[in-house]
DNA sequence: TTCACACTGCGACGTGCGTCACACTAATGC
DNA sequence: GCATTAGTGTGACGCACGTCGCAGTGTGAA
């Protein structure tokens, strides 16, 4: 693990209450993996005794109806943090994680952890505080999804994606997302045929251009009210 | 507080950890708040700084969108906790909670229970088991929006009121849920008379039977079966 | 280079559900 | 008791969005 891996792990929640001796220590427990786009972490239904944080790349952790349609809970970047709930709440993967991007995990053990946890209880505060911001973020979510439009919601997602992962330039944010359009309409909550139509609205209209699993968004601003 | 309220009390997360001691220390800072029907306990975007056990009765709780709409996060009662997001993610409310029926509650403030929580961290493990049993159902909420039809949606809300309220009777379930038809439309996110519509189908088809602001389960099999 | 396959773009069509309108019935207050 | 309001039951209608179909455009593998 290199000085940047150290640096993106320490923002994760589980690091950011340790001093550098715990978290010396909790660095000590940690295995690497390496993924390549498109594989598969871990999948619905199995057990999970592991907690990840990403150091390198995207992942997505999607849930799959019995009809075999899927919804995408989220796409994470470098130092956030899933899988977690499996160690607080010990059931089954209610999702599955799978790479968009090739990246590096950070791979902590449930049976690594518990001690940790029990010898400093500061962590337990931080983590408590990561969850109320989820579970705050995953029912303003919920609203949208009665309240708002598919444009509208295609507009959120892209703002969310932007505030993550947007890189600024001359003309606008560079937003490379890494997600297809399926996998973006999976995001919001509709069909891929319709999220197509809503960002070729967008482009129409000068608020943004589409390439290839990015878009470089132009007048954030417009996105924004139409957000709302 | 009678020996009831006592028992109601030591089901919440919060108290589940407890032993009579730190139970009884604890108890010592509770304030009891009166309810009536349709009584507002705190409203959106309000500072909070209590947390709140139900120790009877029934509480909703409720966002409104900017034109007004509303939406029904959950129906809470007795024994169960709210208004703890707060405490660990200091920001202000992001629900209403309106009381459904007469009850009464157990306030504990913050200040309160800060130094308690730091005194007691085995509370923090029970805290997280409740928010990611929470954040687990809720994601399966959010895909039950995008996956499953109105009729479904209220068959499943039904069947959840059914399993926290049911009282079995001769010939059923009996599950006096306390809410408007408006109400339950909020919650599953539909519309009042979509859901009036799905009722009154599973009531011609013999699942049930409609009451104010109640319904008599008569085939919960048939009922599980749409609800999938 | 060529083939294959994943992804994007877009029109035609059907439908689930929201909105509107209104009648009816049950609570609640004076 | 009667009046008023809150809640329920149902049909008519329109539209947003899902499904289907197919053509165009990468893009990676052999």
């Amino acid at each position: 693990m290199n000085d940047r891996d150290v640096e993106v792990l320490g923002r994760a929640p589980l690091f950011e209450a340790l001093d550098e001796e715990g978290a010396r220590a909790l660095r000590a427990a940690v295995a690497e993996v390496h993924l390549s786009r498109g594989q598969t972490l871990f999948s619905e239904d199995q057990e999970g005794d592991r907690l990840y944080v990403i150091l390198e790349g995207k992942i997505k952790l999607t849930r799959t109806a019995p009809d075999g349609r899927e919804n995408l809970l989220s796409v994470l970047g470098p130092s956030e943090m899933f899988g977690e709930l499996s160690l607080f709440d010990p059931r089954p993967r209610t999702a599955s994680a799978i790479a968009v991007t090739e990246g590096r995990l950070a791979a902590l053990s449930h049976s690594d952890l518990w001690p940790f946890l029990k010898g400093h209880p500061e962590i337990g505060i931080h983590l408590l505080r990561a969850l109320a911001q989820r579970l705050r973020r995953t029912n303003e979510i919920m609203a949208d999804l009665v309240f708002t439009d598919v444009p509208g919601r295609v507009a959120k997602a892209l703002l969310d994606l932007a505030e993550r992962f947007g890189q600024p330039t001359e003309n606008g944010l560079h937003v490379h997302h890494d997600l297809t359009q399926e996998e973006l309409a999976q995001l919001v909550g509709a069909s891929r045929e319709t999220v197509n139509k809503a960002l070729a609205d967008f482009a129409q209209r000068g608020w943004l251009r589409i390439e290839a699993r990015a878009v470089q968004v132009l007048d954030i601003e417009r996105l924004r009210k139409r957000s709302r």
